[in-house]
DNA sequence: GCGGTTGGTGTTATATTATAACATTAACAC
DNA sequence: GTGTTAATGTTATAATATAACACCAACCGC
């Protein structure tokens, strides 16, 4: 059996099945929802779905300006009001660096993580890698500093824009829209 | 030369002399300029020395509102022109989940900086652990994600402000202005 | 000197991101 | 149904950041 715990990538793969990617999207904030006692509303599901249009981040106005074209009645408190719920529940992340959100890739259950952005594709994925965490708090720790929130944001190249992984066969094309 | 093991915290203390720190930043930087052959004019300067003007973060308003109460003449762009010099010359660091700006505490060599921020008295400060990027770049390579950029901002409270620093003699005060 | 180029600043306008404040509607409890 | 609360609609504005062009001073080559 080959390694369980080895990733080659968080990112998504070019030509991915993405509807897949927001339909599971959906039911687990459905059911993470259910069990919170929170209501997901038409308007907060669709601010997620939206998010979840792509892998790369999303801004505010981005979300707004779709809304509208659904022929719903849309201002910024009515997105950021959605977004601000979906923070909340965990459900998108907000991206400090771009002043975007980004959809999470495992909600319902807390966890702090290492953004990743790939300055070549836009994509967005994250990690929540124990070792980075336990190396902040030490560092913090031994700085008497005791952390409460902790932003960590890495830009850079993802694999498959590196060619390691579907550039090989897809030549330059990028491999997220 | 500073105590090698043991730092407490890289926060100031209450009622250290601050206008030293502001002297120190202003000489480091001019002389980082000259070596640069890069012109630290009386605008950037002036920036600087705003920036510098507390340990807590500022904003670019509040440094367009400082130099227009200066009598000099300032518009936005006057003040981020100065910001992205300073930027430039690694002078200064952005705060990206603050939209602030603070002091390079060791400008001159290039350096990745975890910034502290303290949720209680409002100062930053900034650390550059090897460990913690060692920690960052190996999660990212794992994953197939070469780090060309790194963003990493905790809040929490510092050391001061938990009452193990200056809070037992100063009571509740606030350690900085 | 002088014309040309550059870099820094002044100035006006606008873009982008986010929130305040209050009105209205929908959901729920009793 | 009536009162209560949560969610949304609506208008306005705050806060952050950049575009575009004008001006000027320093510098360079001649
Ligand atoms: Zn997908
Ligand atoms: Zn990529
Ligand atoms: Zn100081
Ligand atoms: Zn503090």
């Amino acid at each position: 059996m080959k390694d369980p715990g080895r990733r080659p990538t968080p990112f998504p793969r070019r030509g991915h099945n993405h509807a897949k990617c927001v339909r599971h999207a959906l039911v687990a904030a459905a059911e993470l929802c259910a069990r919170q006692g929170e209501r997901l509303t038409p308007l907060r599901r669709r601010v997620l779905e939206l998010v979840w249009s792509s892998h790369q981040p999303i801004g505010a106005y981005a979300i707004l300006d779709r809304l509208k074209t659904d022929g719903r009645s849309a201002a910024p408190p009515t997105v950021y009001r959605g977004l601000e719920f979906l923070l909340e529940q965990g459900l998108v992340h907000r991206i400090a660096s771009l002043n975007a959100f980004i959809g999470c890739a495992d909600p319902g259950h807390a966890h702090s993580v290492q953004i990743l952005i790939c300055t070549q594709c836009g994509a967005a994925a994250e990690l929540d890698d124990g070792r980075v965490n336990k190396a902040l708090g030490r560092s913090a720790a031994e700085n008497g500093f005791s952390v409460e929130g902790r932003i960590v944001e890495l830009s850079g190249v993802c694999g498959s824009c590196r060619g390691g992984g579907d550039r090989a066969r897809a030549g330059h094309r990028p491999h997220v829209a």
